[in-house]
DNA sequence: TATAATATATAAGAATCTGATATATCAAGA
DNA sequence: TCTTGATATATCAGATTCTTATATATTATA
């Protein structure tokens, strides 16, 4: 299990990964895809991803269609066009994220051996 | 220049992971070389700096020594015993997140063709 | 009958970061 | 001489985001 502290800023952009990926998802949904896709090393909470969802919603990046399956309500969320060109936006930043954070994990040779 | 938004909930790790390669730094040295070391993309900010640099202090994780430099104060951070074991800790965490999130990064062809 | 899975939602509190502000020295250029 | 930029630490109000707890409700399973 991944620290939660990690996750940081890092939420919506996973959302918006998953929903220009999937169509459409609901929010049990992405919470389920997300320790499907991390082997359970990340489990979304309920707290954080609401929120997040309901803000993309204002901002007009996803819209919502609200279907009954079994009695039970699921909101599905849809990326828009602005929200699917802000998805794109956010995955770049993500992955130039990761390259950097690599940049920063690997051992530093330089002032390990060298610099010093 | 990545959005500091991603940035939260690593700062601890990053200068954790300084500390353990470079013996002792002072802060001013550590946003530079975060800089120098991810090619500008990241740039620490000293109000989120220096607050970590302390709680770091508070827990014991690190020691500091006060040094006059061209009449410049530099307070050096070290790692103590139990900080360096929290660096191997938290570095590790971090490399499992990295890993974690190039799973959920990568084109995800089941979902894609064969899962719709 | 009780528990687990399914499904959404909110809110108080905690933690963390941004951006502004403050202080001070030294070097370089106008 | 004066101003700007680099060097160096520090704090704080405000914003943002996440955690944890709580609430509600249905269906399936033990």
């Amino acid at each position: 299990m991944i620290s939660t502290e990690l996750l940081k800023g890092s939420l919506k952009s996973i959302v918006l990964k998953l929903l220009a990926e999937n169509g459409r998802m609901y929010g049990y949904d992405i919470t389920r895809r997300v320790e499907e896709l991390t082997a359970g090393k990340i489990k979304l909470t309920y707290g954080a991803l609401y929120p997040v969802l309901h803000k993309l919603e204002v901002e007009g990046s996803v819209t919502t269609e609200s279907e009954n399956y079994n009695n039970r309500t699921r909101i599905y969320y849809k990326l828009t066009p602005k929200g699917n060109n802000f998805a794109v936006e956010k995955i770049k930043e993500l992955e130039e994220y990761m390259e950097v954070m690599s940049m920063l994990l690997k051992p530093n040779i330089q002032s390990g051996l060298i610099g010093s």
